[in-house]
DNA sequence: AGGAAGATCTACT
DNA sequence: GTAGATCTTCCTA
């Protein structure tokens, strides 16, 4: 098992973002283990990037998306927790939100944990996924890139990834003019095609 | 106190 | 596939 180390993290958001498809995401929980396939990222930046959190300069809640990279950035939106990585060059400011993974392990956990028929609704969105994994501001801060944590981010056993796609970013109300979101091209797990 | 925020669910056509 | 209600922080007035 290869965790990912700080200086994966340690670069442009964007390509930390198209790096992690395919990667695994691990939530222990206890003795449990509930594991998932990333397989939709967006990236975001700082003060230049009017969707950011980190837009209007250092702020409490925001602060870690300034801070040492490898870190879980978590907030709320909409009443959803929604999961992100922290992710830029030395100094920079960035992180990497996951929109989308695809169930691996501990699905009958994920199951209980939401209420949904369809396995593909399982975490085929960013509040989705938060919600199947146990992932609450309760994690917010822990460096994924520790062995014992409670989350963690490993190489795929075998990353075969049929093609990357990205596209504008999703529900955000001003973009960049480049595409920053990545997915797995045809993946069924995606929050949309 | 009020409103915005990287969303989701439900109930329709 | 679209429209509307609702979800919980944290910021700004």
């Amino acid at each position: 098992m290869h965790i990912l180390q700080s200086l994966f993290y340690e670069r442009d958001p964007a390509l930390v973002a198209k790096d992690l498809l395919g990667k695994i995401l691990i939530r222990k929980l206890g003795l449990k283990v509930l594991s998932g396939k990333i397989v939709e990222a967006e990236a975001y930046y700082g003060s230049e990037d009017p969707a950011s959190r980190a837009y209007k300069g250092i702020k409490n809640y925001n602060r870690l998306m300034f801070m040492d990279v490898g870190r879980i950035f978590i907030y709320m939106v909409h009443g959803n927790w929604l999961l992100n990585i922290v992710a830029h060059p030395k100094d920079g400011v960035g992180a990497v939100l996951i929109r989308a993974v695809e169930p691996v392990k501990g699905i009958e956990i994920m199951r209980r944990n939401r209420n949904v028929g369809r396995l593909r609704d399982l975490t085929n969105g960013p509040g989705k996924l938060t919600e199947a994994l146990a992932i609450t501001k309760e994690l917010k801060g822990i460096d994924v890139t520790r062995r014992n944590g409670h989350l963690l981010v490993i190489k795929g056993e075998k990353e075969e990834i049929s093609e990357i796609c990205s596209s504008h970013r999703i529900g955000v109300k001003a973009d960049l003019p480049q595409p920053l979101r990545f997915f797995i091209k045809g993946n069924g797990f995606l929050s949309r095609s």
